[in-house]
DNA sequence: CCAAAAGTGTTGAAACTACACCCATGG
DNA sequence: CCATGGGTGTAGTTTCAACACTTTTGG
């Protein structure tokens, strides 16, 4: 029964959310080569022997934004036999959260943009189950936890965080009981007391670097 | 920038639990080689080329328990340059809830034991990570959902599921707290009206087919 | 009739939802 | 002084946890 051991294809793909002109926006990169030559696929690459699944990830997504520090979670691996034509391809999907105001062009020659999930266009590979499974997780995360804040710059507002959630939820939440639970959860603090702009000024958070993102108590919104 | 991709070692490991003796238990194999020889490890081995993931773990699965169709579950991929001291290796861990009455003895010829999760031994590779972040989503997800029923035989009693879940997640419950949530959760229904034993004679019931088992809704217990 | 396990309801506390008005600033 | 967005409290409802006794069977 003991076979000489088969050597397989790893590939990381990073699916890279940010908000962005009220949508919750997906990179995606326009392949230049066959197979699914000029379709749109999740940005990848192969994992090197040397370096760890999640180093991987993160050089694919600094390639890809110029950022690297940011939330990174590895989502899913994908092994279908068949699920890329060339042959047998194991990839390690990840989901990463970037403030859109960090992102810089990024480096890599390739064709890349934003897409609002709610209007993709037709990807390539299996990329449409993965980034349908990686907005899952996203809204689920959000509903449980605190991850939300990682998709706004590191001073927000409690009303540009609340539209986040909505943004991503997909639904209108109430005031008054998104701002109580937040701050019941105690991940914020506050950072400077005003901003400029229209009306009353508002008092600016940030993430509190020592609490828990894992808010695993009760459900955060509805 | 363009590199010929390497291949990597992948393989699959799959954590089987079962309640044996009044406790959560995971099987172990032991070691016959080096690296690690005559540590316990995690079953698993590598992927073929022409295999999707879980059917390699399914397949595992099988050569160590004789089950085949039970709850089969991705856990994490672990992929650590270091993990391995023979070279890069790159598992994809999955976990698996057998009942124990449907475990046959391994058709593999290695040595395998149950082993109660309280009072491991030391294990090989990273393999003590891996089981810790077994045992966690095992928690985890039996807090929210309704996997418990998996470590139990097809027709159980509600007192059988209140014991299964109080070996797993290490406390007590409250017996008439429990049944009226499982049976709100409306994942069950009955099977047959009663079994011999001592006393009064219980309600079998067992997993409606139908059922959502991912209880999204809200935490089952405490 | 006794031992053993099954089964069943209620109450007070906590959490949740819905809802409307005043506040601070810039122009 | 007005337009704009920021900020705040309460009441009714639902969910939750805590708790003890009666029922059914076998021996």
């Amino acid at each position: 029964m003991i076979e000489k051991p088969q050597r397989l294809l790893v590939t990381v793909d990073v699916v890279i959310f940010t908000l962005r002109e009220n949508d919750l926006n997906v990179l995606l990169v326009k392949r230049k080569y066959e197979p699914f030559i000029n379709h749109w696929a999740i940005p990848g690459g192969f994992v090197n022997a040397d370096e760890s699944l999640e180093d991987a990830a993160r050089r694919e997504l600094e390639e890809e934004t110029g950022v690297g520090d940011v939330y990174l979670e590895q989502l899913y691996t994908f092994g279908k036999v068949e699920r890329d034509p060339r042959g047998r391809v194991v990839t390690v999907a990840y989901f990463a959260l970037v403030p859109f105001t960090a992102v810089r062009g990024g480096s890599d020659a390739s064709e890349a943009r934003w897409w609002p999930v709610n209007d993709l266009p037709t990807l390539a590979f299996d990329h449409t189950d993965i980034l349908a499974y990686a907005i899952k997780r996203l809204r689920y995360k959000l509903e449980y936890s605190a991850v939300g804040f990682q998709l706004l710059p590191e001073k927000f507002t409690l009303t540009e965080l609340q539209q986040a959630y909505e943004i991503v939820l997909g639904e209108k939440l109430d005031k008054r009981n998104f701002r109580r639970k937040i701050l019941e959860a105690n991940i914020i603090e506050e950072a400077g007391m005003r901003r400029e702009g229209e009306g009353r000024p508002a008092r600016m958070y940030r993430f509190r670097e020592d609490a828990v993102a894992e808010v695993k108590a009760r459900r955060l919104f509805p």
